[in-house]
DNA sequence: CTGAAAGCGCTAACAG
DNA sequence: CTGTTAGCGCTTTCAG
């Protein structure tokens, strides 16, 4: 910066207004800067603006899988508008792990984030701690809670297990099985249909539970498997806590011939870009992550600003969409 | 770290030794260190640890997109290799567009990153520039050129399509079709297919093409679509640029209770975690995505360490898997 | 509109 | 094993 400074005949402060408040510098010097950068080939060092001026523009964003699509296409409206606005994100994969979560945040925070986005609103009691000390801006996203770290954007997901087994019994199911992967939130959706299910019915509500992780269509295979061999489950609808699995089950029932949704009735949650295009199509439910991660973003955004930031619990709601698989 | 070390007894130094080589400071002093760190909650400043350092452990890395599952799986395995070595990541998509990734590139080289990733082997002209003027490794993944910015890891995209094309002729069939995404390295590698399958066959292989992004099952039904009712395509094999396009010409078929392979059969590229559970189950080209990612880290890694550089050019292979659907 | 001075919080020498 | 002295390359504040 000093030596553009001395080819533009101007002091390193100048040539460091020209960059960050172009308005604070005459056109003829700021002509003669923006020459001088380019003969130099000069690449500012953001490492050290954000050292001087407390702000890194940069933002850790903490997901439980890049592979989970779920995540990664909330990730692509959040950093589309971060982006947009100047931030740069640095990620990392938690594997569903609080006490990974908790490292990495400890790791992340000591390159002075401007904000933080979290995936849940559970977190090791560390992680918590250290967040709320280091006052950085937080959005919690895809769940919400009462009493988040600072902000959160989601939606209630006992509210859509609640809403599947509303949606099987009104449409006439009266058995109904769960296929479920491990992470804290899907099992939190199985325990909310389960119960309403049961509430109106009275019904044994099978399941087949997974390690967390990504849901698979194999797994869904296999679930089906167990359901009808072993379970004896038929004439009944499944709720899956993934399309992935939904997938599945689709498939192997149409391996072996049976008809849905006569036969097995299928309800995925995630409406992912196949769900409207499987043979039968599938009832799902939606939750519209472009607007989550953008949301996430406004919040995280608002909080930068001085002004009034925004609510701290955004709920996004959900909609079931029912096709032709229940 | 001064407020540190005075409570420890010690001087500013002597903290930042503690913290980055232990064992230049005697046990005791250490123990008096850590209790001090914990009692005032320090949290270290690695944004000016890097600007002194001029080591920032900070790796800019650039994919098409968040969304498509080749990538997110490339970058789990590369992003655990760096994680491991200290290293975070600095994520941004470029959407298959050679200027976002310039001005990308542009704007990460001023956090100084240790190393870059960029996915592909032809990039802007300003891209190459930049990159090679700041004297940082970098890797280029998933694809293969004799002539890197510095390294690459990936493999031939053209020998994917001949290797596809000879199965294809091998295993009978005179008829073929393609279907593609628009980018760059799909295309490469239905050319390469059509070229080879037609120097064998002597047939003209009619072709779907999409608009680069990613691939989607609905898509793949369409394709099925055209060839069948426009093109009138049958009793042939179909090469597609991904294996949701595979899954959906499947699931058309399936649709139209259409026999595969032997109506249609269907070739996919990738070998995702449900190719091998469709029904029928997918041929299609594997790649191993986790071990390409972690040799990507790996080849950065030995960059950094002062010893001799692995090779520039690292080939990992491909292999056709033959399963039900060709 | 421009410049001089100070300092962000750390690491890299060099001494002892 | 520990301390002293200089910066790293910017932004901030205060003058002019």
């Amino acid at each position: 910066m000093t030596t553009v400074g001395r080819m533009a005949g101007v002091s390193q402060v100048t040539v460091s207004r020209a960059l960050s408040d172009p308005s604070k510098v005459s056109p003829e010097t700021l002509a003669r800067i923006h020459e001088a950068i380019r003969a130099t080939g000069y690449v500012p060092n953001a490492l050290a603006g954000a050292l001087a001026s407390r702000r890194s523009n940069l933002i850790a964003a903490l997901v439980p899988s890049f592979t989970n699509i779920v995540y990664s296409s909330l990730l692509h409206g959040f950093s589309e508008i971060m982006r947009e606005n100047g931030y740069q994100i640095m990620l990392s994969e938690t594997g569903h792990d609080p006490e990974r979560e908790q490292a990495l945040v400890e790791a992340l925070l000591s390159r002075r984030p401007d904000g933080v986005l979290l995936t849940g609103v559970h977190h090791a009691p560390g992680t918590r701690r250290m967040l709320i000390g280091s006052g950085i801006p937080v959005v919690e996203i895809w769940d919400i809670s009462e009493t988040p770290i600072d902000c959160c954007v989601g939606f209630s997901h006992a509210a859509t297990g609640q809403a599947a087994a509303e949606f099987a019994v009104k449409a006439g199911y009266r058995r109904a099985a769960t296929v479920t992967a491990g992470d804290a939130r899907a099992i939190r959706r199985r325990d909310s249909f389960v119960q309403s299910f049961q509430r109106m019915t009275g019904a044994e509500v099978p399941a087949v539970d997974f390690q967390p992780g990504t849901a698979t269509l194999a797994q869904g295979r296999a679930a089906l498997v167990e359901l009808l061999d072993r379970q004896g489950f038929i004439g009944g609808v499944v709720f899956c806590s993934s399309d992935q699995f939904a997938h599945g089950l689709l498939t192997e029932a149409a391996a072996r011939g049976l008809r849905v949704p006569d036969q097995i009735a299928v309800i995925g949650f995630g409406d992912q870009d196949f769900a409207a295009h499987t043979h039968p199509a599938l009832t799902t439910i939606r939750v519209d992550r472009a607007v989550l991660g953008e949301a996430a973003a406004g919040a995280l955004l608002s909080r930068f600003g001085e002004g009034v930031p925004g609510p701290s619990v955004v709920d996004v709601g959900f909609q079931l969409i029912q096709r032709g698989s229940a």
